[in-house]
RNA sequence: GCGGGCGUAGCCAAGUGGUUAAGGCACCGGAUUGUGGUUCCGGCAUUCGGGGGUUCAAGUCCCCUCGUCCGCC
């Protein structure tokens, strides 16, 4: 989507990933193009992902040390050598507005052995991580991990909630555990974190897993699941999933969610939408993508709303016509 | 009229006497959680144009028939 459209769906704030950028185009062509933000022409809010999401899951990694990790790029077989130092440099000449640091996320399921040697690693990175990050104007975030060990987790949350860092990221999640793990997790986790810090929960995720989340003292969130599930046709109506390749929409010539104020509702119908998915057009995969991210920025604003009002809760569903909450939808 | 080729799912097809008839597309579902992005997984022919015969066994061989394509008159 282009930054006008992603701007119209209300969102604020923007991720890139270091990771692909650094492989292309490179991160000086960024700041040769102005830095991040006017590169691709977003004026609002952006953050940099470090890159130790993409080293764990891309894979094909030669070795991982206490220095950093080597791998090869999967694009063309090139060495890359990533340590913390090495992406904040990156970050830094990207050029968001917050940089994450180089973590090590291990993968699920993992013993426990591996992810107490991924926790040390994770604090002495973000030491170094610390060290190295020198742009005042670009905010610095730690990130905890700690798999599903709650002892781990919770010297983590207390080893980089001591970093006086401006933001907290809670990682190592939604990465293949069950959903009742991760959902203990953020509930013991969110209410270690300092409370005058904005708390960001990593790779999640599903409306109902953000209000989990929200509830438990989470304010930021990233996901691919809005762009993917569009992409692959699908949209966010109700709290369901509606898959628009699906028969039943060949001949429905009304609006895809009559109450949802995005370009693909207010102009367009079921059946044109379930057209342009089952001939592969790029404009479904738009209009779609368009759809979910408003839906993620009005469910974030219905909670807001819900807080105020006081009528929130873990199980938020503004949508259910017998919920407390419904005013807020 | 004569000679030859071909008929296998909606489409393109593999199969040349031996367990439950490849595969692809389309179609019908499902999945997707710190962006490897036109992805992944599952379903989909009790039957091979039709009929008869040979054989323990036929999509495969034989006969008839229908359809279709090519060549020659």
């Amino acid at each position: 989507v282009t930054p006008a459209q992603l701007k119209a769906t209300g969102a604020e704030m923007v991720l890139s990933n270091t990771f692909h950028l650094h492989l292309q185009p490179g991160e000086q062509i960024v700041a040769d193009g102005g830095g991040l933000h006017r590169f691709m022409a977003w004026e609002g809010r952006m953050l940099t992902d470090s890159g130790g999401f993409q080293v764990f899951r891309v894979g094909d990694i030669n070795t991982i040390n206490d220095r950093g990790v080597v791998f090869r790029s999967p694009r063309d077989g090139a060495r890359i050598d990533l340590t913390p130092e090495r992406s904040m440099a990156i970050q830094m000449t990207l050029g968001a507005d917050v940089a994450m640091a180089f973590d090590q996320c291990p993968p699920y399921p993992a013993t426990e052995a591996d992810v107490a040697a991924a926790c040390r690693r994770t604090h002495a990175w973000l030491e170094r991580c610390i060290s190295s990050h020198t742009k005042p104007d670009q905010a610095l975030f730690g990130i905890v991990q700690g798999g599903c060990f709650p002892h781990l987790r919770e010297e983590s949350a207390r080893v980089v909630s001591s970093m006086g860092l401006p933001g907290i990221a809670v990682g190592g999640v939604s990465v293949g555990e069950p959903a009742e793990e991760m959902h203990r997790i953020v509930r013991q986790v969110g209410p270690l974190l300092p409370d005058d810090k904005p708390h960001y929960l990593m790779g999640v995720g599903t409306l109902p897993e953000m209000a989990i989340a929200v509830a438990n003292g989470f304010d930021l969130f990233d996901c691919v699941l809005p762009t993917r599930l569009g992409r692959h046709g699908a949209a966010l109506v109700g709290g369901e999933r509606w898959n628009l390749k699906n028969a039943r929409f060949r001949h429905d010539h009304s609006p895809l969610d009559p109450s949802c104020s995005c370009p693909a509702c207010t102009v367009h119908s079921r059946a044109y939408l379930h057209h342009l998915i089952k001939t592969d057009e790029l404009l479904g995969k738009i209009l779609l993508s368009m759809h979910n991210i408003t839906q993620l920025v009005r469910f974030s604003s219905a909670m807001a709303q819900a807080i105020r009002d006081g009528c929130f809760a873990e199980d938020f569903a503004p949508w259910d016509p017998d919920s407390p909450a419904a005013h807020t939808w």
